[in-house]
DNA sequence: TCAATAACCAAGTGATTTAGTCAAGTATTA
DNA sequence: TAATACTTGACTAAATCACTTGGTTATTGA
């Protein structure tokens, strides 16, 4: 999405950019875009030249969006949020876990896309990448490659015991 | 950690009760207080009777410490901070997961096993599980049963697509 | 001294998740 | 009408994590 931020100036931008780009596999993106156009995140324009365009200003999407279409939860209770997370009782640390959701919640519906476009990190990578792409691009032509070189998945380290 | 909080106020707690409890087996436990064990958050002591105890007054101990002990990291970057998220390079998205990881280890460093003890939820879920035990325990004698029923595991749901 | 209790330890297992792939489509436009 | 691009669904490989198995060692009380 921020790929789409940074580059959707001139147009819709294809999902094999974005995927030469950030170095994500073309068949994941079309994946994750998917459920972010039925999130009513992006709009989509089909034929040659043709790609995504996010569905709203910068900064009326917030990141808490995104994750939400994508992963649907950030909720850290073992429970869901449902408060049955002990055989149908609630467990000790529930209110705990309840609290760290809100609060991870809060910080991410208070960053939008507007914001990290204006971050100084955040334009010095894309300066790199574009960089990168383009030296990249001046020795091929038209190359489609399906299979992106992968990476190790993220994943938040903390789990609660209980929860 | 917080059965031993409140249950702790005269000597030590076997595993065996806190297993009892909060549903959690006992060998599994054996683990989790082995690295609390060695990170010097509890302290143990061997033989009938004995059990386990905090190493220090309630409000000294966080659970920032407690899941850093177990988990190692509350991270949420793909680099577990070292910025080479993108083959060798800083990914779009790093400083946002940074950003998202101080949060979260900021809240949990300001909670202290004191806080969650004086939370009116808290005492009144421990008072329930107390009274359950109770009358589970009026009606068999010394069983030592160390495989327990398990329950799904929890685990954040959060995933960043990039980080 | 011996048996019961409870901490300690190492290795393995199995369910779930998630990033990613594969193989088909269908729509659009030059 | 061919190329481009999006759409869909089923599958896979790897990792994680809660949890188990099968022990050993230390302490206490009878």
């Amino acid at each position: 999405m921020l790929d789409l931020a940074l580059h959707g100036g001139r147009g819709p931008v294809s999902l094999a950019d974005i995927a030469g780009r950030q170095h994500i596999s073309l068949a994941y993106l079309e994946q994750l875009f998917g459920k972010l156009r039925r999130a009513g995140l992006v709009g989509s324009v089909r034929g040659p030249g043709g790609g995504y365009r996010l569905a709203r200003e910068l900064d009326a999407v917030y990141v808490a969006e995104i994750i939400g279409a994508v992963d649907e939860s950030v909720d850290t209770t073992r429970c869901q949020g449902a408060g049955d997370c002990q055989g149908g009782e609630t467990c000790l640390t529930h209110s705990l876990w309840e609290d760290l959701s809100e609060q991870i919640l809060g910080f991410l519906r208070g960053v939008s896309l507007a914001d990290l476009v204006a971050r100084g990190e955040v334009r010095r990578i894309a300066g790199c990448q574009d960089r990168k792409l383009d030296s990249r691009q001046a020795g091929k032509r038209h190359g489609k490659a399906r299979a992106k070189p992968s990476q190790t998945p993220p994943r938040i380290a903390a789990t609660p015991v209980a929860g």
